[in-house]
DNA sequence: TCTCAACTGCGTCTT
DNA sequence: GCAGTTGAGA
């Protein structure tokens, strides 16, 4: 079958018009990727155009390289050769091969949010700001918005309005850090998020020859998720593509999510008017879900004043209503959620994968995971610490960073002291002062110590160690173009003393500190020997004089920074996955939970005064309800823990707003059971009420195959944490601690909570005892006995 | 300079 | 409920 074929008439059509620009509506479900792979698929295929000349923007790098799969599969191996990946590591790229003109080395640092709030945090410091005021995040998100609206520091500070703005705010002072910020990250070759973004833009704006270039370059641009692009992307990908206007946008106006981020829906209209002979396409027909759950999504986003109707529809199954979960407590509502699983798990024979839970934040994922590890649900959450977001790790990068750009200030900051050298925060933040009294990195102060004077306020021991410190620095920069990435990877993991002092520190903290660093290593081992890197790059190495491909550190390190969990692949995983309703954008599962829909939660409470602002949250639960393909639950509890204090909620509105007909209220039954542990059901009451027919063990059935799967993973504590904490509760039936004064040093006892753990020591006398009492993966507690239950563990099996 | 304990302040989503 | 900060003491 040719492959046009398998397209339905509005896809072929937009798939088909390849000239000009083309903007593509698709609702969701409608088979969006599918059109922008086949199109890419059919410019290579139908018209021969060179994969180099392709460039494809999408919204993370794991649909980029999805994509980028399809497409080898529809056009063959000349796939790997397309530009595609994030705004940001595409720019990130160019501006690697471009960065001298703009006055920064090719080899500058990317700075993640982490670096840009403790350096703002830094700078609002040294000018004796209050902190309180001017908040580092805040300031940070005040920065980065006038770079997504391509304001310059100079320009900030020239105009009026935008002053006059801060004054009136009471920050009068915030153009300047604007400013400082700038200069700052210049000094230490360091471009945060936005710069990639920004200084593309000003490449491309005052510089023609590079402007001539890209537009020679990419003789079509897609663009993906184009609702949620900003101005600063829009005027880029316009520059970039005026040349041959061969430019198209995929998006779905109903699904913009991200205006927090400066992203605004006003690019769809101004694409429009920017060019008026845009052809135009709208893909209607829905393939991902049920009738039931594209009428409710439709009667929800009906409610939105600011929207282009289009009616999405479907030719799938009726399926079943959706269901509404109420519970009384946060506690509760994740047993019900988690019992539902478990209990559609076993009569449909469903795999975990099928599962997905979304909430609208973060903090709500505690509830939800300690009702799934009581019923040994494997999980997965996203958008919790990445990898390469791990303090070890990180701690690492820096090492690696400063070796590649010894300007790097926050990379520096970071790893002067790790391991301890003697060189304190007071002398850090002297280095700091005196490197931007002298407008130079702090690294030009290190290193030349009789240029400046303040050098001299040190006395000889702090001199020497800074001056060892330097050394150790600079004999590791000599290497980098020599060695590949592996070899000058463990030679700097080495000579800092980092591997070792991991490897001597015995806990189980440092024991897992240690393994992740070598998890990394065999990371860069890997992407040394074969290529093979967490983000996909077209240029992974460099030819040396016999042809071979060399694979250095700097070209592992190019894209790390822009590396997020979500892009982690994760496929074969049988996991219930856990996810934020933004991470969840562009995915689909079977199955979803959305959970907490009460108001001033979801939607949440700083976006109930202003209409825009709750449209977005009502996008925000269309798209969270358009994630489902067969069944979708929906629900919400009645009072909920925040901050450790217990508060009462109302139902969401946007309950109310859900077409009444599809939606069934189901019961769950609470008996007296139910309450103990507030909303924890103990073992019995489940056994009542959900499994009255199912085994009434469930969990010690699954238990032996389920905590197998969970083949441990080094780079995630968490997870160990999870696993010693499942290994608990399967046989945690009903919990009662033994006797205080039985538990003796150097027993093995268990926690309810914690798992298995060794006391270690036992203080005060009864009924005051206090043990400290160390467990796997957590660490030292301290536990009064009178409280904590603990039980002391015969030897078994 | 380092470590530990008490304390504060707070809160969204993310490349 | 927790992370990040501050202050005292070694």
């Amino acid at each position: 079958m040719h492959y046009l074929e398998e397209l339905n008439e509005a896809q072929r059509k937009a798939v088909e018009c390849l000239d000009g620009p083309v903007m593509i509506i698709a609702g969701a479900g409608s088979g969006k990727t599918r059109v922008l792979t086949y199109r890419i698929a059919h410019l290579m295929r139908s018209r021969s155009v060179d994969a180099f000349n392709i460039l494809a923007l999408t919204f993370t790098n794991k649909a980029a390289r999805e994509m980028r799969e399809r497409i080898a599969v529809l056009a063959g191996d000349e796939a790997r050769n397309l530009w595609m990946g994030t705004f940001h590591s595409v720019f990130a790229r160019v501006l690697r091969v471009e960065a001298e003109k703009l006055g920064y080395p090719s080899n500058f640092s990317i700075y993640d949010t982490d670096d840009s709030r403790s350096l703002l945090k830094d700078i609002i410091k040294e000018h004796n700001l209050d902190d309180k005021l001017y908040r580092p995040d805040m300031v940070h998100n005040r920065i980065s918005g006038a770079k997504n609206n391509l304001i310059s520091a100079d320009e900030y500070l020239a105009n009026s309005e935008i002053m006059m703005q801060d004054t009136e705010a009471g920050r009068p002072k915030m153009g300047y850090l604007y400013k400082f910020y700038t200069q700052r990250c210049f000094k230490a070759a360091g471009m945060d998020f936005d710069d990639l973004l920004f200084n593309m833009y000003r490449l491309l704006e005052k510089f023609p020859d590079a402007l001539y270039k890209y537009q020679h370059k990419f003789h079509y641009l897609m663009v993906d998720e184009f609702q949620d692009t900003n101005p600063l992307q829009y005027v880029i990908v316009k520059k970039l593509a005026a040349l041959n206007e061969n430019i198209s946008v995929v998006g779905d106006d109903a699904q913009s999510i991200y205006a927090f981020r400066g992203a605004t829906i006003k690019n769809i209209l101004t694409f429009r008017n920017d060019y008026p002979d845009v052809q135009i396409f709208k893909l209607e027909q829905n393939y991902r879900s049920t009738k039931m759950i594209v009428s409710a999504a439709n009667s929800i986003i009906r409610h939105n004043k600011d929207q282009h109707p289009k009616e999405v529809w479907t030719n799938n199954d009726t399926g079943n209503k959706i269901r509404l979960l109420r519970a009384l407590t946060d506690n509760e509502e994740g047993n019900n959620v988690a019992h539902s699983i478990f209990e559609e798990k076993i009569n449909n024979q469903l795999h975990n994968r099928d599962f997905a839970i979304l909430y609208r934040t973060n903090a709500q994922s505690r509830a939800m995971e300690e009702a799934l590890r009581k019923l040994n649900i494997p999980y997965r959450i996203y958008g919790g610490l990445s990898f390469y977001k791990r303090k070890e790790i990180k701690d690492m990068l820096s090492y690696f960073r400063l070796v590649i750009n010894n300007n790097d200030e926050e990379a520096l900051k970071r790893i002067i002291n790790i391991p301890a050298r003697g060189i304190g925060k007071s002398t850090v933040d002297k280095l700091v002062v005196a490197a931007a009294d002298a407008d130079v990195s702090v690294w030009n102060v290190i290193s030349e110590p009789e240029k400046f004077s303040a050098m001299m306020q040190f006395n000889s021991g702090i001199r020497s160690k800074l001056n060892d410190f330097m050394n150790l620095i600079r004999s590791l920069s000599v290497k980098v173009p020599l060695l590949n990435a592996y070899d000058l990877a463990s030679s700097i993991a080495s000579s800092s003393g980092l591997l070792k002092e991991f490897y001597d520190d015995k806990t189980p903290e440092g024991m897992n500190r240690y393994e992740n660093i070598q998890e990394l290593l065999n990371a860069i081992k890997e992407f040394t020997v074969s290529g093979k890197s967490p983000v996909p790059a077209p240029e992974q190495g460099l030819q040396n004089e016999l042809g071979e491909t060399v694979r250095t550190l700097p070209i592992f390190m190019q894209d790390i920074a822009l590396f997020t969990d979500a892009d982690e692949d994760d496929k074969d995983d049988d996991k219930v996955s856990l996810m934020t309703v933004h991470s969840a954008k562009g995915l689909e599962f079977p199955h979803v939970y959305i959970v907490g829909l009460e108001e001033n939660m979801f939607p949440s409470a700083w976006m109930l005064d202003d209409r825009a602002d709750l449209e977005e949250e009502r996008r925000l639960f269309y798209v969270a309800v358009t994630r489902a393909e067969t069944k979708l639950t929906l629900s919400y509890a009645e009072s909920r823990y925040r901050w450790g204090k217990l508060i009462s909620c109302e139902p969401s509105r946007f309950l109310n707003e859900v077409d009444a007909q599809c939606l069934e209220a189901v019961a769950i039954k609470r008996n007296a059971f139910a309450f103990n542990n507030f909303g924890s059901p103990s073992f019995e009451d489940r056994g009542r009420t959900q499994y009255s027919t199912a085994n009434s063990r469930p969990q010690n059935g699954k238990r032996k195959t389920e905590t197998s799967n969970q083949k441990p993973q080094p780079q995630n504590p968490q997870h160990l944490k999870r696993i010693s904490a499942l290994k608990n509760t399967a046989n945690a039936n009903s919990f009662t601690g033994d006797d205080a004064r039985e538990i003796q040093v150097g027993m093995d006892v268990e926690h309810q909570r914690f798992g298995d753990g060794k006391v270690m020591l036992i203080e005060g006398n009864y009924p005051d005892i206090k043990a400290t009492v160390f467990f796997q993966g957590m660490g030292h507690k301290q536990l009064l006995l009178r409280f904590a239950k603990l039980k002391i563990k015969k030897d078994r099996d």
